[in-house]
DNA sequence: ATAGATGGCATTTTT
DNA sequence: TGCCATCTAT
């Protein structure tokens, strides 16, 4: 099939050379706004204009929303460049009909293949029956098609809060760490049992690496990991790293599953290869081609590689290193798979150069040594600025003013707010309501957590999967009078198809009863899931109306939303994994509106206006980030990735000091290391005023002048901007110590973090020296602490 | 055994 | 901030 599309003219020569070899290991080394997308896009077309069947792509990402999007401009491409021929077919055949052959029906016996992709489908044109996603959509796509051996029968996707309530009652069951204060919480159980998976390392490494203050309860948290691993195997539940563990299993244990994967995905596509880890890298080699003794290491590949299989990323964006990415994956991978094409894609067409000065700057002093330089034809631009407000909360109105100030001018779509961890932004969500500024949080509550949502959910994976214990606390707790015991012990007596004794233990809860015979009948049903969507709003909904008296109505109407969305899916299993592994209404918020987000969830992402908040020490870098070198390297890229989001405006703020809730005060603050050592020639200053505006520092002029502090009175207006620099006495050591632009500050790298002695704290971790006679101290078990030197014993 | 209330807490990043 | 864990009255 033809398509008016010329290659050669719309892309670079990189880009064409990625776009257009089809065939054989490539590696793309995508530098940030290189056009990556577009020329994944243009490949995508290019291989379907080949002839190679679309169902026969796999295309894997680190989003559903970036595999979704890549298929859609792919299918774009086509409608606008007119494919004439393929008019016919816009009426979608369903994905494994017709023209693709689909074994799985011949080897899993019992499961039939579902009419419907679980993940994404270009469902126009040409595209039809592209498979994109992420790893885990994936794992779980092909999991469900062939019985893992010793696994439950029906396999269900465990969502963040599924794992932890499965945790807690482990924990109940084995009394581990009970009454014990110093036994780390569910959360940071979940943390480290997740690390050992993705790192593919003992309890005891990973403690030792990361928080040694746990490692005397090494043995209670292998024990609880063991524990755990046995509740999901006898109740058919897969966490996130079971879904890829599973899965590699499957593919080693399983010829037929092999086979399978091989034969149906013959050109696959992974983006963010950077962020991959063992596993997954592993995954991809065998369902590539490569001999599982090959994927392991344990033997080398010495032939050509004869698989198609492309993979794309940048070293210098690796930022899951935290969840056990591993850049070796893409290093090395012209060596794992011989006769690899390398492609650089280098020209930045995202932003302009003083934006990219920053970035380049930033990623000189990587001590990793990335050699990468970005440049672009688009002329030198704004110049960036470093913004010092004189706290956080006055960040945050400086910031929702500048947002205003900027929206006056950009959609307001277009301008971000990023940041390091989600609850940095709380304040200045706070200001934004208040000035009624529209904006969407990326990475805030999923709207799946909702109470309601679950509850309904709870009765859908129940008819899907009898065994899913957490479902069935959940629906059983909605009863008055049940509680933990009496759940236990119903569901053993359900297990045990012990009819007459759930009956006689049920009897004191007639609504129980009722429930139960609904889900039964709904199993007998099979209905699809927006049957059963219906149905379980209709049953539950005497219940919401009971639990929420002032909202049901909005609440319901939510529900119906949800209904809505089942109705795209004739499996219920992959419309409750997808729920699972990423939340759909997200995509579908309203587009209007400034967008906050961390800096993980901006990935891929680009926007005309960019700005950073809390550019301080502890705050960003992290300060878990401050133990380890090779950490403070990953802070690092993830001050690239963020600056490298920005079209034109690139904004960074610094405020001189943070709100300590511990003391209610503030405490001064320490410009990050990533601003300090920018040349000043790469930006410009601009500080706050009591007067209004923005108003820019001039460049080593006036000389420094100490304001008397101010304070203002509770509930005072904003603060506005006055020329110059309004820093309290007692902030002062940021002008003598931590001043900006000096090239060769005073940085507190982990490698100069040492350990000292207190009498009474006892041993602690330096954080920071403040000079000149006072040291911010970590001790274990009593926080943050400021302390004389006189009074510590440096180690 | 359950439910509700209270008080103490620490708080990266995501599939 | 919201999320725990523990306590207390039924």
């Amino acid at each position: 099939m033809q398509t008016g599309i010329d290659y050669q003219n719309e892309l670079n020569p990189a880009q064409y050379e990625a776009a257009t070899t089809l065939e054989g290991p490539v590696l793309v080394i995508a530098g940030a706004g290189s056009g990556k997308t577009r020329t994944i896009v243009y490949r995508l077309v290019r291989l379907v204009e080949s002839g190679v069947p679309a169902s026969s792509i796999l295309l894997l990402t680190f989003t559903r929303k970036a595999a979704q999007e890549m298929i859609d401009r792919a299918r774009a491409l086509l409608c606008q460049r007119g494919m004439p021929a393929l008019s016919e077919y816009q009426e979608t055949p369903p994905l494994h009909a017709g023209t693709t052959t689909d074994y799985a029906g011949d080897y899993a016996a019992g499961y039939q293949p579902q009419p419907r992709t679980h993940a994404v489908s270009g469902a126009a044109h040409g595209l039809a029956g592209v498979q994109g996603g992420t790893f885990h959509a994936y794992a779980y796509s092909v999991l469900r098609l062939f019985q893992p051996s010793g696994m439950a029968r029906n396999l269900t996707v465990m969502d963040g809060h599924d794992i932890i309530a499965a945790l807690q009652h482990c924990r109940e069951e084995t009394k581990a760490g009970k009454g014990d204060k110093s036994f780390p919480k569910n959360q940071t159980i979940n943390g480290i049992l997740s690390k050992t998976r993705n790192k593919e390392m003992t309890v005891e490494e990973v403690l030792r690496r990361e928080s040694f203050h746990l490692l005397p309860h090494t043995d209670a948290i292998e024990m609880l990991g063991r524990t755990y691993a046995e509740f999901k195997r006898t109740k058919g539940l897969l966490d996130y790293d079971d879904l890829l563990f599973e899965f590699e299993r499957l593919l080693l244990e399983n010829e037929d599953a092999l086979a399978y994967c091989r034969r149906k995905h013959q050109y696959i596509m992974l983006d963010e290869y950077q962020d991959t880890n063992p596993v997954q890298a592993r995954i991809a080699g065998l369902v590539a081609g490569l001999s599982p003794a090959a994927v392991t290491g344990k033997e080398k590949q010495t032939e050509t590689f004869t698989g198609n299989l492309m993979v794309v990323g940048d070293d210098a964006q690796s930022i899951y290193a935290f969840r056990g990415a591993d850049v070796k994956n893409i290093l090395r991978f012209p060596d794992q798979y011989p006769g690899t094409k390398v492609i650089r894609l280098e020209e930045n067409y995202r932003s302009t150069q003083g934006v990219l000065d920053v970035s380049n700057a930033i990623l000189e002093k990587a001590t990793e040594g990335y050699k990468k330089h970005l440049f672009t034809s688009l002329g030198a631009g704004q110049t960036p600025r470093v913004v010092r407000p004189l706290s956080d909360r006055a960040q945050a109105q400086l910031v929702a003013s500048r947002i205003i100030e900027l929206s006056r001018s950009i959609p307001p779509s277009q301008i971000a707010v990023l940041f390091r961890a989600g609850f940095h932004s709380y304040a200045l969500e706070l200001e934004l309501n208040k000035l009624g500024v529209r904006f969407k949080k990326y990475g805030g509550i999923r709207y799946t957590e909702a109470a309601h949502v679950k509850d309904m959910m709870s009765y859908i994976r129940l008819v899907q999967n009898p065994m899913d214990y957490t479902a069935f606390t959940r629906m059983a707790e909605l009863h008055k009078g049940v509680g933990t015991r009496t759940c236990l012990k119903i569901y053993q007596l359900v297990l045990a198809g012990d009819k007459a004794g759930v009956e006689k233990a049920v009897a004191r809860f007639p609504g129980l009863l009722a429930d139960l015979n609904f889900i039964d009948e709904h199993r007998r049903l099979n209905s699809t899931p927006k049957i059963l969507c219906s149905a379980v709003i209709e049953h539950y909904q005497p219940k919401l109306e009971e639990l929420y008296p002032d909202d049901f109505p909005r609440r319901l109407q939510g529900l119906e939303q949800f209904a809505q969305l089942a109705s795209a899916y004739d499996a219920l299993d992959l419309f409750i994994s997808d729920l699972a592994l990423e939340d759909p209404l997200q995509e579908e918020k309203e587009e209007e509106g400034v967008v906050l987000s961390t800096i993980h969830s901006a990935k891929g992402l680009e926007w005309e206006a960019v700005i950073i908040l809390d550019l301080v020490e502890e705050r960003f870098p992290s300060r878990h980030s401050l133990t380890r070198p090779e950490d403070f390297e990953e802070e690092r890229r993830l001050m690239y990735v963020a600056c490298t989001r920005a079209k034109k405006t690139l904004e960074m703020y610094i405020p001189a000091t943070l709100y300590d809730k511990g003391s209610g005060g503030s405490i001064p603050a320490v410009p990050s290391p990533f601003v300090r050592e920018l040349k000043p020639s790469l930006y410009s200053e601009w500080q706050e005023s009591y007067t209004g505006g923005l108003v820019q520092k001039k460049a080593h002029t006036a000389p420094h002048v100490p304001k008397p502090f101010l304070p203002r009175p509770a509930g005072a207006a904003a603060p506005t901007l006055r020329p110059t620099k309004p820093v309290a006495p007692e902030h002062n050591m940021q002008e003598e110590g931590f001043a900006l632009g000096s090239g060769s500050s005073t940085t507190t790298r982990p490698e100069q973090c040492g350990y000292c002695h207190h009498k009474v704290f006892g041993r602690g971790k330096i954080i920071q020296h403040l000079p000149p006679d006072k040291y911010r101290v970590n001790f274990p078990g009593f926080g943050l602490k400021v302390i004389m030197a006189a009074y510590i014993t440096l180690e």
